[in-house]
DNA sequence: CTTGACACCTAGCCTGCCTAGGCCTAGGAT
DNA sequence: ATCCTAGGCCTAGGCAGGCTAGGTGTCAAG
């Protein structure tokens, strides 16, 4: 409904797996745990940021089939890593200007 | 096409207000300098969202007819005020959340 | 043998930013 | 006289994308 992750979504995917979160429910939790409970996101919400995200090449994916749950396990490509430096860059000038706009108090 | 305000245009809109923009144009043109250029707002944007925060009894205004050029002055409510409040609390908290995910470097 | 955690998927709703138009006045430039 | 630019307002509709709500299946515990 309200949308929690204000459009950083595909960043947070990104940073979760480069922190080691490597298949989708894993990010979810990683999610959950890193961010304190602030990101809960749906399953509805981070596969499809998945599924984008290879589509756009900045993620790859292989089926890890260990006896029985098949996971879907993602690393970062090359791309990815830069995506995700400049989407930390992005972010950080991003938060700045809403706090210039915003104020400090 | 890109949403540059990530989900905070109503924060940014309210908090352009309280700073002293008094019509639409003007909080736009706030925005934009307040930000240091990262939020260049097109008018389909923001006078909706002027509209939508009315609507919500969190802007209240009034025709400003002085002589010629008429303009529409907004002022925020009380209601407007907290949410003015809620929303840079909120904001905070989702910064923090996207900072500890996405990590310092 | 049912419950619940783990694990994946997707059609379609809904929200809301933005595009792309429209309208009008004032003042300077041509 | 006429055009252009800046100021000022408005809205229909496109479209992206997060989320709802449903589906599939495995494994361990009670």
């Amino acid at each position: 409904m309200t949308d929690t992750t204000g459009g950083q979504l595909e960043l947070l995917v990104l940073a979760a797996v480069d922190a080691g979160a490597s298949h989708g429910y894993a990010v979810i939790e990683a999610l959950r745990a890193r961010s304190g409970g602030a990101f809960d996101l749906p399953e509805g919400t981070v596969y499809p940021a998945l599924h984008r995200l290879e589509a756009k090449d900045l993620l790859a994916s292989h089926w890890a089939d260990g006896s029985g749950r098949r996971r879907r396990v993602y690393q970062l490509t090359s791309s990815g890593r830069r995506a995700l430096r400049e989407g930390r860059r992005d972010w950080r000038a991003f938060a700045r200007a809403v706090a210039s706009v915003v104020g400090a108090p």
